[in-house]
DNA sequence: CAGTATCCATGGGGATACTG
DNA sequence: CAGTATCCCCATGGATACTG
Protein backbone atom coordinates (compact mmCIF):
# COMPACT_ATOMS: atom_id res chain seq x y z
CA UNK A 1 0.00 0.00 0.00
CA UNK A 2 2.65 2.12 0.77
CA UNK A 3 5.35 0.86 -2.08
CA UNK A 4 2.78 2.74 -4.78
CA UNK A 5 5.95 4.05 -5.60
CA UNK A 6 6.00 3.91 -9.73
CA UNK A 7 2.62 2.52 -10.12
CA UNK A 8 2.92 1.85 -13.65
CA UNK A 9 -0.51 0.44 -15.29
CA UNK A 10 0.78 -2.75 -14.70
CA UNK A 11 -0.14 -4.55 -18.09
CA UNK A 12 -1.59 -7.97 -16.94
CA UNK A 13 -3.72 -10.56 -18.41
CA UNK A 14 -5.37 -13.51 -17.06
CA UNK A 15 -2.84 -16.46 -18.28
CA UNK A 16 -0.81 -14.71 -15.56
CA UNK A 17 -3.06 -15.48 -13.16
CA UNK A 18 -3.37 -18.94 -13.53
CA UNK A 19 0.55 -19.08 -14.05
CA UNK A 20 1.04 -17.05 -10.66
CA UNK A 21 -1.45 -19.87 -8.96
CA UNK A 22 0.45 -22.65 -10.47
CA UNK A 23 3.54 -20.97 -10.75
CA UNK A 24 5.24 -21.56 -7.18
CA UNK A 25 9.00 -23.52 -6.82
CA UNK A 26 7.02 -26.92 -5.66
CA UNK A 27 3.34 -26.17 -6.33
CA UNK A 28 3.02 -28.68 -9.55
CA UNK A 29 4.82 -30.83 -7.73
CA UNK A 30 2.76 -30.93 -4.64
CA UNK A 31 -0.70 -30.76 -6.91
CA UNK A 32 0.54 -33.72 -8.52
CA UNK A 33 1.14 -35.63 -5.33
CA UNK A 34 -2.86 -34.39 -4.23
CA UNK A 35 -3.94 -35.88 -7.93
CA UNK A 36 -3.14 -39.57 -6.51
CA UNK A 37 -5.34 -38.62 -3.52
CA UNK A 38 -5.28 -36.94 -0.41
CA UNK A 39 -2.15 -36.62 1.84
CA UNK A 40 -1.07 -35.32 5.14
CA UNK A 41 1.55 -33.42 5.73
CA UNK A 42 4.44 -35.31 6.52
CA UNK A 43 3.16 -37.51 3.66
CA UNK A 44 3.91 -34.84 1.39
CA UNK A 45 7.38 -33.49 2.85
CA UNK A 46 8.74 -37.08 2.05
CA UNK A 47 7.25 -37.29 -1.22
CA UNK A 48 8.84 -34.03 -2.29
CA UNK A 49 12.85 -34.70 -0.93
CA UNK A 50 14.51 -31.14 -0.79
CA UNK A 51 11.37 -29.31 0.10
CA UNK A 52 11.87 -27.43 3.88
CA UNK A 53 8.82 -27.78 6.32
CA UNK A 54 8.48 -23.95 5.83
CA UNK A 55 8.18 -23.98 1.69
CA UNK A 56 5.74 -26.82 1.93
CA UNK A 57 3.66 -24.57 4.68
CA UNK A 58 3.71 -21.67 2.36
CA UNK A 59 2.97 -23.33 -0.64
CA UNK A 60 -0.07 -25.45 0.51
CA UNK A 61 -1.32 -22.24 2.13
CA UNK A 62 -1.29 -19.77 -0.80
CA UNK A 63 -2.99 -22.23 -2.80
CA UNK A 64 -5.31 -22.78 -0.08
CA UNK A 65 -5.91 -19.00 -0.48
CA UNK A 66 -6.54 -19.36 -4.42
CA UNK A 67 -8.99 -21.96 -3.20
CA UNK A 68 -7.64 -24.69 -4.92
CA UNK A 69 -6.46 -26.89 -1.58
CA UNK A 70 -8.33 -28.13 0.77
CA UNK A 71 -6.68 -28.44 4.27
CA UNK A 72 -8.75 -30.75 7.07
CA UNK A 73 -7.69 -30.18 10.33
CA UNK A 74 -8.10 -33.32 13.34
CA UNK A 75 -7.93 -31.20 16.60
CA UNK A 76 -6.76 -34.34 18.10
CA UNK A 77 -3.16 -34.83 19.74
CA UNK A 78 -0.40 -35.74 17.97
CA UNK A 79 -2.01 -33.47 15.09
CA UNK A 80 -3.76 -34.72 11.83
CA UNK A 81 -3.95 -32.07 8.94
CA UNK A 82 -4.56 -33.71 5.60
CA UNK A 83 -4.53 -32.16 2.29
CA UNK A 84 -6.99 -32.42 -0.80
CA UNK A 85 -7.42 -30.79 -4.04
CA UNK A 86 -10.34 -28.71 -4.20
CA UNK A 87 -13.23 -29.04 -6.95
CA UNK A 88 -11.60 -26.41 -8.49
CA UNK A 89 -7.80 -27.79 -8.05
CA UNK A 90 -9.03 -30.77 -9.94
CA UNK A 91 -10.22 -28.48 -12.77
CA UNK A 92 -6.26 -27.48 -13.15
CA UNK A 93 -5.86 -31.38 -14.49
CA UNK A 94 -6.13 -30.57 -18.29
CA UNK A 95 -4.02 -27.30 -18.38
CA UNK A 96 -1.31 -29.80 -16.20
CA UNK A 97 -1.88 -32.63 -18.51
CA UNK A 98 -1.48 -30.40 -21.76
CA UNK A 99 1.50 -28.77 -20.45
CA UNK A 100 3.36 -31.85 -19.23
CA UNK A 101 2.47 -33.29 -23.13
CA UNK A 102 3.75 -29.78 -24.51
CA UNK A 103 7.27 -30.35 -22.74
CA UNK A 104 7.57 -34.69 -23.29
CA UNK A 105 6.64 -33.94 -27.05
CA UNK A 106 9.25 -30.93 -27.89
CA UNK A 107 11.60 -31.55 -24.96
CA UNK A 108 12.56 -35.11 -24.24
CA UNK A 109 16.10 -34.73 -24.83
CA UNK A 110 18.16 -32.92 -22.49
CA UNK A 111 18.18 -29.51 -24.15
CA UNK A 112 16.90 -27.04 -22.16
CA UNK A 113 18.48 -24.22 -20.66
CA UNK A 114 19.77 -24.37 -16.86
CA UNK A 115 20.73 -28.33 -16.56
CA UNK A 116 22.17 -26.93 -13.76
CA UNK A 117 20.36 -29.13 -11.18
CA UNK A 118 19.65 -31.84 -13.94
CA UNK B 1 28.54 -27.03 -13.17
CA UNK B 2 30.55 -26.18 -10.05
CA UNK B 3 27.43 -25.61 -8.23
CA UNK B 4 26.91 -29.15 -7.34
CA UNK B 5 27.06 -28.67 -4.11
CA UNK B 6 23.47 -30.09 -2.53
CA UNK B 7 22.26 -31.55 -5.69
CA UNK B 8 19.40 -33.96 -4.28
CA UNK B 9 18.39 -36.44 -6.61
CA UNK B 10 15.90 -32.96 -7.50
CA UNK B 11 12.53 -34.01 -8.53
CA UNK B 12 10.81 -32.66 -11.63
CA UNK B 13 8.40 -32.86 -13.65
CA UNK B 14 7.43 -32.15 -17.39
CA UNK B 15 5.00 -29.07 -16.34
CA UNK B 16 8.04 -27.53 -14.93
CA UNK B 17 9.43 -27.61 -18.34
CA UNK B 18 7.08 -25.88 -19.95
CA UNK B 19 6.31 -23.62 -16.86
CA UNK B 20 9.96 -22.41 -16.78
CA UNK B 21 9.81 -21.88 -20.60
CA UNK B 22 6.62 -19.42 -20.21
CA UNK B 23 7.06 -19.04 -16.53
CA UNK B 24 9.21 -15.58 -16.93
CA UNK B 25 8.13 -12.18 -15.58
CA UNK B 26 7.03 -10.91 -18.92
CA UNK B 27 7.27 -13.82 -21.44
CA UNK B 28 3.03 -15.00 -21.58
CA UNK B 29 2.67 -11.37 -22.64
CA UNK B 30 5.44 -10.82 -25.07
CA UNK B 31 3.79 -14.52 -26.56
CA UNK B 32 0.52 -12.76 -26.42
CA UNK B 33 2.27 -9.34 -28.37
CA UNK B 34 3.78 -12.00 -30.86
CA UNK B 35 0.22 -14.08 -31.24
CA UNK B 36 -0.86 -11.17 -33.02
CA UNK B 37 1.84 -11.23 -35.83
CA UNK B 38 5.81 -10.24 -36.32
CA UNK B 39 7.13 -7.27 -33.99
CA UNK B 40 9.97 -5.61 -33.86
CA UNK B 41 11.93 -5.04 -30.13
CA UNK B 42 10.73 -1.46 -29.94
CA UNK B 43 7.13 -2.09 -30.55
CA UNK B 44 7.41 -5.19 -28.32
CA UNK B 45 9.02 -2.48 -25.83
CA UNK B 46 6.14 0.30 -26.51
CA UNK B 47 3.53 -1.88 -26.47
CA UNK B 48 4.80 -3.68 -22.53
CA UNK B 49 5.00 -0.41 -20.37
CA UNK B 50 7.04 -0.97 -17.59
CA UNK B 51 9.24 -3.49 -19.51
CA UNK B 52 13.01 -2.62 -19.56
CA UNK B 53 15.52 -3.10 -22.41
CA UNK B 54 17.61 -5.42 -20.25
CA UNK B 55 14.39 -7.71 -19.09
CA UNK B 56 13.10 -7.84 -23.08
CA UNK B 57 16.26 -8.49 -24.29
CA UNK B 58 17.00 -11.36 -21.88
CA UNK B 59 13.17 -12.73 -21.65
CA UNK B 60 13.16 -12.83 -25.93
CA UNK B 61 16.85 -14.35 -25.97
CA UNK B 62 15.91 -17.28 -23.45
CA UNK B 63 12.25 -17.92 -25.58
CA UNK B 64 15.20 -18.01 -28.37
CA UNK B 65 16.91 -19.84 -26.98
CA UNK B 66 13.83 -22.51 -26.06
CA UNK B 67 12.83 -22.29 -29.53
CA UNK B 68 9.32 -20.87 -29.57
CA UNK B 69 10.62 -17.14 -30.93
CA UNK B 70 12.36 -16.61 -34.50
CA UNK B 71 15.05 -13.52 -34.53
CA UNK B 72 15.16 -12.15 -37.76
CA UNK B 73 18.35 -9.75 -37.76
CA UNK B 74 18.17 -7.49 -40.97
CA UNK B 75 21.81 -5.90 -41.19
CA UNK B 76 21.09 -2.75 -42.19
CA UNK B 77 21.89 0.90 -40.73
CA UNK B 78 19.62 1.61 -38.42
CA UNK B 79 19.26 -2.02 -37.40
CA UNK B 80 15.99 -3.81 -37.98
CA UNK B 81 15.38 -7.19 -35.77
CA UNK B 82 11.95 -8.85 -36.08
CA UNK B 83 10.61 -11.35 -33.61
CA UNK B 84 8.02 -14.09 -34.14
CA UNK B 85 6.51 -17.38 -33.15
CA UNK B 86 8.17 -20.16 -34.33
CA UNK B 87 5.56 -23.12 -34.90
CA UNK B 88 6.40 -24.66 -31.42
CA UNK B 89 6.09 -21.39 -29.76
CA UNK B 90 2.27 -21.13 -31.81
CA UNK B 91 1.53 -24.90 -30.52
CA UNK B 92 1.61 -22.97 -26.98
CA UNK B 93 -1.53 -21.52 -28.32
CA UNK B 94 -3.75 -23.97 -26.80
CA UNK B 95 -2.23 -24.28 -23.43
CA UNK B 96 -2.16 -20.17 -22.69
CA UNK B 97 -5.72 -19.88 -23.71
CA UNK B 98 -6.79 -22.64 -21.59
CA UNK B 99 -5.07 -20.95 -18.93
CA UNK B 100 -6.62 -17.94 -19.63
CA UNK B 101 -10.02 -19.53 -19.68
CA UNK B 102 -9.56 -21.06 -16.25
CA UNK B 103 -8.35 -17.28 -14.65
CA UNK B 104 -11.08 -15.54 -16.11
CA UNK B 105 -13.94 -18.00 -15.16
CA UNK B 106 -12.41 -18.60 -11.61
CA UNK B 107 -11.31 -15.11 -11.06
CA UNK B 108 -13.38 -12.99 -12.65
CA UNK B 109 -13.73 -10.96 -9.73
CA UNK B 110 -10.39 -9.11 -7.98
CA UNK B 111 -10.05 -11.85 -5.09
CA UNK B 112 -7.01 -12.85 -5.84
CA UNK B 113 -3.75 -12.69 -3.25
CA UNK B 114 -1.51 -9.69 -4.28
CA UNK B 115 -3.64 -7.49 -5.37
CA UNK B 116 -0.88 -5.09 -4.90
CA UNK B 117 -0.35 -3.19 -8.22
CA UNK B 118 -3.48 -3.84 -9.70
C1' DC C 1 17.34 1.23 -33.50
C1' DA C 2 18.52 -2.44 -30.81
C1' DG C 3 20.96 -3.61 -28.00
C1' DT C 4 25.39 -4.07 -23.80
C1' DA C 5 27.38 -3.15 -19.49
C1' DT C 6 27.00 -2.06 -14.53
C1' DC C 7 25.33 -1.34 -10.27
C1' DC C 8 22.09 -2.21 -6.85
C1' DA C 9 17.63 -3.20 -4.11
C1' DT C 10 14.28 -6.61 -3.05
C1' DG C 11 12.44 -10.74 -1.61
C1' DG C 12 11.96 -15.60 -2.62
C1' DG C 13 13.46 -19.35 -0.72
C1' DG C 14 16.95 -22.29 2.07
C1' DA C 15 18.92 -23.69 6.84
C1' DT C 16 18.21 -24.13 11.47
C1' DA C 17 16.00 -23.97 15.92
C1' DC C 18 11.97 -24.11 18.63
C1' DT C 19 6.72 -25.46 20.02
C1' DG C 20 1.46 -26.62 20.99
C1' DC D 1 2.99 -34.36 13.95
C1' DA D 2 2.59 -30.20 11.92
C1' DG D 3 3.80 -26.50 12.10
C1' DT D 4 6.29 -21.16 13.69
C1' DA D 5 10.06 -18.09 14.09
C1' DT D 6 14.57 -16.29 12.52
C1' DC D 7 18.45 -15.45 10.07
C1' DC D 8 20.55 -14.99 5.81
C1' DC D 9 22.10 -15.71 0.94
C1' DC D 10 21.90 -14.79 -3.70
C1' DA D 11 19.38 -14.75 -7.98
C1' DT D 12 15.88 -11.93 -10.26
C1' DG D 13 14.97 -8.03 -12.05
C1' DG D 14 14.91 -2.73 -12.01
C1' DA D 15 17.57 1.81 -13.03
C1' DT D 16 20.89 4.06 -15.53
C1' DA D 17 24.54 4.93 -18.80
C1' DC D 18 26.81 3.82 -22.96
C1' DT D 19 27.38 1.99 -28.20
C1' DG D 20 27.79 -0.21 -33.19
Amino acid sequence: METEAQNYPRLTCAVETTLDVIGGRWKVLIIRELMAGVKRFGELQRALPGITQKMLTQQLREMEEDGIIHREVYPQIPPKVEYSLTPLGESLQPILNAMHEWAVQNFSQINRRQVENQ
